[in-house]
DNA sequence: CGGGCCGTTGATCCATTTCAAACATAGTGG
DNA sequence: CCACTATGTTTGAAATGGATCAACGGCCCG
């Protein structure tokens, strides 16, 4: 599922990581505001970007799973415009922003690769804005379940659905732009109708095709993608 | 407003525009699901990105302007996930995506452009995802517009408010994911307190700083940018 | 003069929010 | 082992922001 790598290249990435890190659930990865010197890949876990309004609302823009990178989105050299917190235990690899100039120099093919996860971002930024701008209560929530579960899949060998989606209501309700209350009857509705199960701080998909029904969606296929 | 270029990046993003083509009111410049061979740079005039539902239902996800790119979004070298219409008469520069593995090899700094570009555009979709999933309709739709007179600011050289944007209230509610009627009256409250003045398709902003308040958002301040 | 597109307004309806409260579970300290 | 607290889920009732329905007026253009 992930492109394959010239030594040279491997070469290159392996000396531009610094460092790997670990953390724990809840904790900030980065901050809306701060400029953070290195930028991150996902190597293992789950988290999500946000932002907040002054008064508190708080609007989940995407989820961060392994292979992602952190830091990516918004003025490459800039201060960060969102956050990231850490919705799951997690490692992550570092990267110095600095290096960012030599990579583009000297590897062409990785520099492609991070305009195509760019775009790629971008892609499911779009579809995300369709659903919070058009979609009902139910198609949003049918959409965001049906997307993590896809994306989920991604991430791991055996590609079938049903894997513990790591979120509590609120997550969902702060992605989907809906209050915690509407959301719980959604969510429950879903539930009542055997397409999703809802667990402890968790849900797990169990008929995906009755999902992308409701929401009138289907992933789209990828293809194989790249790892930095 | 613009970075300056290298000669020998003049003459290879010369080399690299293969037309010049206009564009009427309405025209589609790329569509859903369809697989375009070029890619554009816009010179004069605006646009729109949109996705619909199979109902109709449509999402604008952003607006195009003078230096930016159409059709980089979305796998790069992919079927669009999404359409583009001119809004007014454009002129668009022509390019094609086979030559982007080229440049990537032998210009990085435009590479380098290309990637801070898609950054960029993924800060204005977040922007506008937290204004569509959180912001009250007041608060959206006087976000949008200080966002449009910040961007149109942005491709003039004499920078200051009150051009006429070029849209239709029908182009704000899809914008802003409200119906046309409710998008009506809250445009009339915006007017009725000299924020904004609507003319004959079209509005132009007489208060900036009292839509910021209102919107609870400043422009971000981005320093030169590229034009590719 | 007629038709189409766009903006405007009033009335009614309904999806979603807000308020309020209860329950379940896990963790904590006495 | 049990109160005690914190976090997350669930439910009902009331309030409301925005959707929908319906109609009119202005303007441009053929």
């Amino acid at each position: 599922m992930f492109r394959d790598f010239s030594p040279q290249e491997l070469a290159f990435v392996s000396s531009f990581k610094i460092a790997e890190m670990p953390a724990e659930p809840g904790m900030l990865i980065m901050v809306e505001g701060e400029q953070n010197p290195s930028l991150y890949t996902v190597l293992t876990g789950w988290g999500f970007r946000y932002k907040i309004l002054e008064d508190g609302r708080r609007q989940i823009l995407n989820y961060v799973l392994p292979g992602d990178m952190i830091g990516l989105q918004g003025n490459v050299m800039a201060e960060m415009q969102h956050s990231v917190e850490a919705l799951t235990r997690m490692t992550l690899c570092t990267f110095e922003r600095e290096r960012f100039p030599s990579l583009f120099r000297n590897h062409p093919s990785l520099a492609f690769d991070i305009t195509w996860m760019a775009s790629r971002e971008e892609s499911m930024l779009d579809e995300h804005l369709l659903s919070i701008g058009r979609r009902s209560a139910q198609e949003r929530a049918a959409y965001l379940l049906a997307f993590l579960d896809w994306r989920a899949k991604g991430t791991m060998n055996e590609r079938k659905s049903g894997v513990q989606l790591p979120l509590t209501q609120q997550h969902v309700a702060d992605t989907l732009g809906l209050s915690l209350v509407h959301t719980n009857k959604t969510l429950r509705k879903l539930a009542d109708q055997g397409l999703v199960r809802w667990l402890d701080r968790g849900c797990a998909v169990m008929e995906p095709e009755g999902l992308y029904r409701v929401a009138g969606w289907r992933p789209p296929n990828e293809g194989k993608r790249p790892f930095i």
